[in-house]
DNA sequence: TGTGAAAATTGTGTCCC
DNA sequence: GGGACACAATTTTCACA
């Protein structure tokens, strides 16, 4: 990827908002050259979106925690992802290598809330959990360096 | 929180570019009320920014992974949120409960990527290392029920 | 790919309810 | 809180380089 094209995309990930008029003062170009790379940024599947980012705090889901979760019967089909992705306190859902299959990503208001989810998620997808409180997040959704 | 800003909150989490026009649309209000309603979710620190997605893979970082972290030197004050800040492969760092103290996720271009940024981890931090590479993301990033 | 200009659409403030 | 309007700014398209 181009420099011009590099810098247009770190600045539309801090913020997504940005204007057209405004990227382009900030590379150089005019109005419609920053508005045509960024349409075939997007095209080309490195822009995938736009997204208000919401704070969970301010929320009421002040409480974030990562749930590693392994199948009870290795000789089900493995749908896990399905079976869990209508609970909207997970965030995301990585299948992983190691002795765990899955990594979740859970927010949730209170440890009552997540008692709750620990036992939805272990009666709807058959498995075993293990679970790590997160205390702090020092930093998170850093855009990568593109 | 109010069913309406629900809605505007829910909207511009989906889409953030979304014009004020057609949030005003979507919620049966003017836009100047639509526009009133998204400044004070974002003074209230709901909406806290907006973000173009940026695509790991398009931009030749497909590889995934969880890195636990732990201090080597548990007398030593710990600031290793810090001394890894400047490494731009770490996307986020949580402070965790149990046995180990952060958990770092990082995007890097291939195996040996991982295997220099895991050196260089360790030794700018001190720590130990245990690494959960991801195969595959069902999903990710996916917004709060508001 | 880029530029410049015109037309269509939005953003934003003000006034009034 | 919300609506309507007006003016400014931005988006979007197009012809041309």
């Amino acid at each position: 990827m181009e420099d011009t094209d590099r810098e247009i995309v770190r600045l539309l990930a801090h913020d997504g908002r940005m204007s057209y008029t405004d990227l382009a003062k900030a590379t150089g170009l005019s109005t419609s050259a920053v508005h045509q790379r960024v349409r075939r940024l997007e095209q080309r599947g490195v822009i995938t979106g736009y997204a208000a980012q919401v704070s969970s705090d301010a929320i009421g889901l002040p409480l974030t925690a990562f749930i590693s979760v392994t199948p009870l019967d290795p000789g089900a089909p493995d749908d896990a992802p399905q079976r869990l992705a209508g609970m909207t306190e997970i965030e995301a859902c990585h299948s992983v290598a190691g002795e765990e299959s899955y990594i979740l990503k859970v927010r949730v208001g209170s440890p009552g809330d997540l008692e709750d989810l620990l036992a939805r998620i272990r009666a709807a997808a058959n498995v075993r959990t293990r679970t790590t409180v997160v205390l702090s997040t020092p930093y998170e959704s850093r855009p990568p360096a593109v």
